[in-house]
DNA sequence: AATGGTTCAATGGTCCAACCAATTTCCGCA
DNA sequence: TGCGGAAATTGGTTGGACCATTGAACCATT
C-alpha cells in the first residue's frame, strides 16, 4: 500500500486570495507594469483581512512576480496566471565562485539541449535572426578586439527563442544575473572570452546544417572554454591575493 | 551612467529580520528538518510585531525554504545562509500535454548533464548508494512487473545529489509535481516506462566506469524513450477521444 | 497492556483597529 | 500659470485578540 490517502487540505486561505487575484489580473487583461487593486479594496472585496491580502502579496512579491510602493501601489511585474508553476532557485553562498561555476554546469546543460532542439525546430525566420546576431557580434568582437557581453549574449538568447521551448530562456534569464556579475570582472583574464569565440560560429553552422548532435557537441564545447577561462580567472585572483 | 548608486533601504523591517534569522540558522547551527523559534519569542526578541515576523517567514515559506505547521511550529527545509542568492523561477501555463513535453526537454538537458557530472565527481559513497537506489528499482520492477515511479525517481535524485551541483536537484523537484501528475495517470499506455527501464543500469555503469560521455549518451536516450512512451500515449488519447 | 477519548497548553492562521511613512493629488496663493 | 504645502491615498508596522490545529499528558474502557 503506497501513499493513496493523501493529506487533507483544510485551510488555505492566502493560497485562496492569490488564485482569485490571479484570476483577477486574467480577466482584467493586466500586464507587467500595471497597478493592481488597493490592499484594502482586495481585503474588503474578497471578504479576507487586509493581513491575509498582505501575506499573499509578500508571497508574489519574494517570488519577483509583483513589486510593492509605499504609497503608491502594487504594481505587477511579470505576467501571472492561475496556473504558474513556482521554482525558487536558491545557491546557498550565492556570491563566490563555486556558486558561479553551478550556474555555469546549468547552463551548460540548457545551451547543450537548446542547440539540439534549435536544429531540429528552427524555422528560416529564426535561422536568420540567429545569423544576424551572430554578425553583429562577430563585428563588435573584430571592432573592439575582444568578446562583447551585450552581443554575444544576444546571440545565445536568439537560440534558446528558437528552440521552441519558452522553458529555456526563462531558467537561464533567472540566472543572467549571476553570470553577468562576473562577466564585467573578468577575473583579471586579459583576453576573457576569446577562446570561446570561434564555437558561436560553428554552432550556428551545424544549426543551418540541421545536425543537432553536431550542434550540441560545439555548444559544450564552448561552455567548456568559458569554465577554462574562469578556472584561469580564479587561479589569477588567488595568486594576486597572496602577493 | 549604469545603476551604481542602489535605492537606498530607508524601511526593510522584514528584510532585516530575515538576515538576523539567516545569522540565528547559522550561529545554531541548525539543519533541515529543525524547527525554528516560535513567531512569538522572535517578535519579542527581535523588537519587531508578530506581524513583522511573519511576513518575513511568508517570504521564506514562498521560496521554499521552510514549513510552516499550524500547532506544531515552524521548521527548515533547506540549508540557509546569510548570504544566498534567490532566483525565484515561474513558469506560466504547463498544465497541458505541450507543458509537459517543455519541462521534459528540460529535464533531458539536466539529466544528461547531470549524468555527466556524476561520472566525474560522484564519490565512492554516492556510487554505492546510487547502485543501492538501482538495486531497488530493479527489484520493484519484477515484483510488480512494471516501472515504479517513487523508486525510480529516487534513483534519478541519487544521481542529481551526486553531481556536485545542488541547482540541478533544485530545478528537478520543482518540476517533480508536473511529471507526476500524468505519471500517475500513464495516458492509457500499459506498459509505460517499461522502454526506459534498462537505461537505468547502463547510466549506471557509464557512471562507475567513469566515463562522463557515455553517461550523458545514456541518459538521452533515456529520456527519449520517455518522450515517446508519452507522444504515443498523447496519440491513443486523441484516438479515444474521438471513439 | 493496549486502544481510544478528553483535556489543555503551545503554535501558526486570521482578524481588527489604529497609526506611521512614503507618495500622489490637489487646492490656494503668488 | 506655476509652485508650495496641505490633504488624501497607499503600503508598512504595531498590538492585541481570537480561532484552528497540533501534540502531549491524562483518563477510561476493554
Amino acid at each position: 500500500m503506497t501513499d493513496l490517502l493523501p493529506p487533507i487540505q483544510t485551510t488555505a486561505r492566502d493560497d485562496a486570495v492569490l488564485k482569485a487575484l490571479a484570476g483577477f489580473v486574467r480577466q482584467e487583461g493586466l500586464g507587467p507594469g500595471e497597478k493592481l487593486p488597493t490592499e484594502r479594496i482586495l481585503a474588503e472585496r474578497l471578504k479576507v483581512s487586509r493581513n491575509t491580502v498582505r501575506e499573499a502579496l509578500t508571497r508574489w512579491e519574494g517570488l519577483g512576480l509583483v513589486e510593492r510602493r509605499q504609497g503608491s501601489g502594487t504594481y505587477l511585474k511579470a505576467a501571472v496566471s492561475p496556473d504558474m508553476l513556482h521554482m525558487p532557485l536558491t545557491l546557498a553562498g550565492g556570491n563566490d565562485f563555486a556558486g558561479l561555476m553551478a550556474t555555469l554546469e546549468i547552463r551548460r546543460a540548457l545551451e547543450a539541449e537548446a542547440a539540439a532542439l534549435c536544429a531540429i525546430r528552427a524555422g528560416k525566420a529564426e535561422l536568420a535572426e540567429i545569423e544576424r546576431k551572430l554578425d553583429v557580434m562577430e563585428e563588435a568582437f573584430q571592432t573592439r578586439a575582444g568578446m562583447s557581453s551585450e552581443e554575444d549574449w544576444e546571440f545565445h538568447q536568439a537560440i534558446f527563442r528558437a528552440s521552441g521551448n519558452p522553458l529555456f530562456e526563462q531558467i537561464i534569464a533567472a540566472m543572467y544575473e549571476m553570470f553577468h556579475r562576473f562577466w564585467e570582472h573578468p577575473l583579471g583574464v586579459r583576453d576573457f572570452g576569446h577562446a570561446s569565440f570561434p564555437y558561436h560560429r560553428t554552432i550556428f553552422n551545424c544549426i543551418a546544417a540541421r545536425d543537432p548532435e553536431g550542434a550540441r557537441a560545439e555548444a559544450l564545447k564552448l561552455i567548456a572554454t568559458v569554465e577554462d577561462d574562469l578556472k584561469r580567472g580564479a587561479a589569477n585572483l588567488k595568486l594576486s591575493d597572496r602577493r
